[in-house]
DNA sequence: CTACGCTGTCATTGG
DNA sequence: AGCCAATGACAGCGT
């Protein structure tokens, strides 16, 4: 039932920003009334009130890229961030998509799946997303989040409690499935699971006398404790302004898939003015990506019987019929089949684009098809003397007529020309394996992806470490001894948990209790309604890490709610809520007497530490105590952000590659379209050279053999007809031009 | 029961 | 020399 509701609340958040996108408010408030400013800020944005800590979660947000490397919800992040993806590439045209996805928006009430979605993608993306019903995800998910939700979900009881009557249990679940998809843990969660163990039987004694001690602790009342915390639940929760972000990057300019226009114009020579189209080159864009797409969705859906198809009269098809056996295959083939046309193109209108190759056989020689260079042999002399100039042949140089066709465009290409297309073929070497192919359908799966990738900037992704770090150097540079308390909680607060009133309330309620923030976060959730503790059931699992129960005696005292508002059974579990938050050397702490908190052992500058042991008489015992937990606490957050960093590290890295990827995906495309429209303008350039040759006469009036005769072209854009073996011999030398430098 | 991930802790190293 | 951050290694716990 909770993972269908779940299921239910990812597709209506996500058919929510959907229908945001296209301009359709979505009033998510009346659904769930008003009383839940959390939700309205969700949608809508953000409120003044929460801006830090949403800044701090942009990085967290679906744009944002990030995934807190402490809490990591990698269903819901790649989830959200292919549902991104895709709408996102609903603003622009063209561009295929690998996935054939479906909305969802409801689901019938058996739980199965009505969204349909592709065996596709990553596996990380399909085993997330709207398919989580049945499985591990569930579990998965919720215990991923179970912790650090239920803080939010108590808080959303404390700003609008089950008196209203409108915020049922379930619609907490609710709620929680909606904060559990689009909301990042933080380092709130960090806080969350500070361990408590005591498990050593020394603690335990140690316990029980910091019970009977209870009352001596200075500046612990339970009652003030309560109290400001009880306040701190009025104050709510920060939340991410993850919608506004993603919107505003949804918005962002899609970069173009073309090239200028203006390239192709470079390539044309003078004689081709501007004769073809732009509207040409965008249609065989389309062409291949059609191809691709048609490509890529196959792989998808791992169908390998029939694995490429195109229509008879493409000639990509005709030339290359490919009967792959692998999707992998299958992609390589694609390559083959576009580019290696381009290759026999070449052979066929020009020796040089040829012999360039085979000058560089060691790295080319895979590319060059094996009919090329027979190709090259058998028309090779007669490129140049335009042995078929028949006019009849002209418009048939497409396609099929290719073979048959001399290559007039010796003097056309001069050698810088030449090495491009040279370094493309390279490039096309390298973009025939099958990596490289899986990259390419990346590529077109994801689109560019550059709105994605640039709202993950490296700052913030350092963000959180900075938070963390800046805690810890602000409690250094805060001279007061009292706000060392605080620091940790600035720590909280910086990555969007907790509010500035918490953190001074509690800092004068708290005794010798270190890690405040799940102290009172507990304390206030069980303070507003502790019947939900046992409603939700996986709220019994908050603060499991490694928490070690404690004699509730100990706290009783302390965790006495306001009469009214609780059951007297639920005190004892409040206790051990509670009891469950300390850790071993908070209990050690109170039972040696240590007249301050753990946070300000560990927490305080050295200067102020030795200063604040300076205040009391304190035994050896306690003075060593005091040492240990100052260097463990230090020593524990070190690992957190040892932890972190260590994420970020492999996270970055791993957004690198796929930057890499990406970027080789886009320039094998181009490669691509330019070899496709270099071969649209060779064809051009052979009709015209027939047109004109064609129409030479002699003086006699005879019209001039080709194999006597050949047109040049200069490089100021006239036309030369000089004599077929001064042609063959200006050939030969450009042909061996190339060679020799490189070499 | 085992594998795995998370967390805290200890030991060590380098600044 | 002392302090501290960083980090590898290890153990305990929960799933």
């Amino acid at each position: 039932m909770l993972s269908l509701k779940k299921y239910l609340t990812e597709g209506l958040l996500q058919f929510t920003i959907l229908l945001s996108l296209i301009g359709v408010r979505v009033d998510v408030d009346t659904y769930l009334t008003s009383q839940l400013p959390p939700l309205r800020e969700i949608i809508l944005g953000p409120s003044s009130a929460y801006t830090q800590t949403q800044f701090h979660n942009l990085r967290n947000t679906l744009d944002g890229y990030g995934i807190h490397p402490k809490s990591i919800d990698l269903d819901n992040y790649f989830t959200a961030r292919r549902l991104l993806s895709q709408v996102r590439a609903l603003d622009r045209f063209q561009v295929p998509t690998t996935e054939v996805n479906a909305w969802l928006v409801h689901r019938d009430p058996e739980g199965s799946v009505s969204g349909s979605q592709p065996s596709s993608g990553l596996a990380l993306e399909s085993s997330s997303g709207l398919q989580d019903v049945t499985g591990t995800d569930n579990g998965v998910r919720e215990s991923e989040t179970e912790q650090g939700f239920s803080e939010d979900l108590e808080d959303l009881g404390a700003v609008a409690p089950p008196v209203s009557g409108d915020l049922t249990k379930e619609d907490i679940d609710l709620i929680d499935i909606l904060w559990r998809q689009d909301i990042d843990l933080g380092a709130g969660r960090e806080i969350f699971d500070y361990s408590h163990r005591q498990k050593e039987q020394d603690v335990d004694k140690e316990l029980q006398d910091g019970a009977e001690q209870e009352d001596t602790w200075p500046g612990e009342g339970a009652e003030a404790l309560a109290r400001n915390l009880l306040v701190d639940g009025e104050t709510g929760e920060s939340f991410p302004a993850q919608f506004p972000a993603d919107i505003a990057s949804l918005t962002e300019a899609v970069p173009s898939e073309r090239e200028p226009p203006g390239l192709q114009n470079n390539l044309l020579s003078p004689l081709l003015t501007g004769t073809e189209s732009p509207f040409d080159l965008e249609q065989q864009w389309q062409d291949l990506m059609s191809i691709m797409e048609m490509q890529a969705m196959e792989v998808n859906t791992s169908t390998s019987e029939i694995l490429y198809s195109a229509p008879p009269g493409d000639p990509l098809s005709t030339n290359y019929s490919l009967a792959p056996n692998t999707p992998i295959n299958q992609n390589v083939s694609l390559h083959q089949a576009s580019l290696g046309g381009c290759s026999q193109d070449f052979s066929l209108f020009s020796p040089e684009v040829e012999s360039l190759p085979v000058a560089d056989s060691s790295t080319l020689l895979p590319l060059v098809p094996s009919n090329s260079t027979n190709l090259n042999s058998t028309f090779g002399s007669t490129n140049l003397a335009g042995l078929f100039f028949p006019p009849q042949l002209n418009g048939t140089a497409n396609d099929t007529a290719g073979p048959e066709l001399p290559d007039p465009l010796g003097g056309l290409l001069d050698e810088a020309m030449l090495d491009e297309i040279s370094l493309m073929d390279l490039a096309i070497e390298e973009g025939f394996n099958p990596v490289q192919a899986s990259q390419l359908e990346e590529e077109f799966d994801s689109d560019s992806g550059l709105s994605l990738d640039s709202s993950h900037s490296p700052s913030s992704l350092s963000s959180s470490e900075g938070s963390s770090s800046s805690s810890s150097s602000s409690s250094s540079s805060s001279s007061s001894a009292s706000s060392s308390a605080s620091s940790s909680f600035s720590e909280e607060g910086a990555v969007g948990y907790s509010s500035d009133s918490e953190t001074l309330d509690l800092e004068e309620a708290e005794g010798a209790v270190g890690y405040q923030p799940e102290y009172s976060k507990f304390c206030r959730m069980s303070y507003q309604d502790p019947s939900q503790l046992s409603c939700l059931p996986y709220l019994e699992h908050v603060g499991h890490n490694h928490t070690y129960n404690m004699a509730p005696s100990a706290l009783d005292s302390a965790d006495l709610p306001p009469p009214g508002t609780l059951k007297k059974g639920s005190k004892e579990k409040q206790a051990d809520f509670l009891d469950k938050q300390m850790s071993r050397d908070e209990h050690r702490a109170r039972a040696m007497k240590i007249p301050f908190t753990n946070d300000k052992i560990i927490n305080l500058p050295v200067e102020e530490f030795n200063e604040l042991l300076s205040k009391y008489q304190l035994s050896e015992a306690q003075l060593s105590l005091i040492r240990d937990i100052r260097r463990r606490g230090k020593n524990k957050m070190a690992a957190q952000n040892c932890r972190k960093r260590k994420l970020d590290t492999i996270l970055n890295l791993e957004r690198d590659v796929e930057d890499l990827q990406r970027d080789k995906a886009r320039l094998l495309r181009e490669k691509v379209e330019f070899l496709r429209s270099l071969r649209q303008m060779k064809q051009k350039v052979q009709s015209l050279y027939q047109e004109v040759f064609g129409r030479l006469r002699d003086e006699n009036g005879r019209p001039y053999s080709p194999s006597q005769y050949a047109l040049q072209y200069t490089g100021d854009g006239s036309v030369l007809l000089i004599p077929r073996a001064l042609a063959d011999q200006q050939a030969r030398r450009q042909e061996r031009k190339p060679k020799d430098r490189r070499k």
